[in-house]
DNA sequence: CTAACGTTTGTCCAATCGGTCAAAAATTTG
DNA sequence: CAAATTTTTGACCGATTGGACAAACGTTAG
């Protein structure tokens, strides 16, 4: 039975040099875009000869396509955890908390996926429109789910989730503004903390003062 | 008396051209970038020929920096206007509309500024560290002041600047993404008063049911 | 050993890149 | 008008691009 989509059968070492390649991709494409590296780039990084790069993917498209794919899953897993069990306010708190450690664990995956977008998605707009689509609109029933159920405010679920995808990923796409109006001292490693700090607070009082 | 940076004297046909041109490079750098433009195609979107276009701008720099230049000024004027006079919560609630309006009106300027951030902004890092830290600054201690005299609740005046900032442009840069995900009905023209409804709710009052 | 297979590299190619240049065309100036 | 100046263009250049290819190299199985 075959699906069509299987993984061709790999020796061991082209999986290593597989692996080498699409990190070494990924340093590239999420700091230069796509049209913007070159094969020669990301094979020196990789620390081989454009041929033998070529050998294991035989286009530049394929590597940034792989590398998409399994981008999407991972960068998604936050938003999958978020179910019903369990109080409404702390489940958001924490996906808040979750998507902003992977600002910071994983800012050149949060790069890639901007420069697709800002490019206008041009290798994954099915993807939004459908697979990211579905699971949002999913997502958004249940927080109406909590609203209704008087556990949160009444607001727009969809963008609620833009905001935190917006104010959580801001740190890593726009990292190197934060850390220069930040400076030397507020924009080390302390920042993050800061972040989540008044992000937990942003989201959950707002900004009136408390009567 | 010679500034040095004083604008060179120009006909009337040399100052339309280069506008021309520059309407044209705002275009094709906000969707692909700097190194993914090229002259060629600026010059096919401006209806002139490379030449010609070299003729006004000797170098592919020279176009960009420019436009990078003009895009500052404007870009900042809603966040030079908040002041110390008026009510601190009106005065925030109209900065996020304007921000938000700019992104609704100008999301050109706001992804050629978010594709030079994101490569690590190479061209405008002096900028960034320089006039920009300095005017945040300067209105995180207004802000600070409007905490002390008890104005709004006590949070982080940098990071609700960058707040402001991610979830207002988010509607520029990942356009695509926004509207793909709320789908043709609700991703129509509606969807920037929506967001602005949206945000001034989370920004006031977050998350937390009314009591 | 040898044959088969997987891996690596040097060389090459057509297309495209940013940019030059001289000459033609258009415009302004006297 | 004619001369001077500005604008436009076609042809061209060296460098870089993504990719092809055959030959060389390494490894493994018989």
């Amino acid at each position: 039975m075959s699906t069509g989509t299987e993984a061709p059968r790999r020796t061991r070492i082209q999986q290593e040099k597989r692996e080498l390649i699409l990190e070494a991709a990924l340093e590239v494409f999420s700091t230069n875009g796509f049209r913007g590296s070159t094969i020669d780039q990301i094979a020196e990084a990789a620390g081989m000869s454009k041929p033998n790069l070529l050998y294991y993917f035989r286009r530049k498209e394929d590597i940034h396509e792989t590398l998409m794919q399994r981008l999407l899953d991972t960068w998604l897993a936050p938003l999958r955890e978020l179910d019903d069990i369990g109080d409404p306010l702390t489940e958001l708190r924490s996906y808040i908390r979750r998507k902003l450690e992977m600002a910071r664990d994983f800012p050149r995956e949060s790069r890639l996926f901007a420069n697709e977008i800002l490019q206008g998605a041009p290798r994954i707009m099915p993807l939004l429109a459908g697979e990211l689509k579905t699971l949002v609109d999913e997502k958004a029933a249940v927080i109406r789910g909590w609203m209704r159920a008087g556990k949160i405010a009444r607001t727009d679920p969809w963008h609620l989730i833009f905001s935190i995808w917006a104010t959580t990923q801001h740190y890593a796409d726009f990292d190197v503004q934060v850390r220069a109006v930040l400076g030397p001292n507020r924009g080390g490693d302390g920042r993050f903390e800061d972040a989540a700090r008044f992000l937990e607070q942003l989201f959950l009082d707002g900004l009136k003062p408390k009567g």
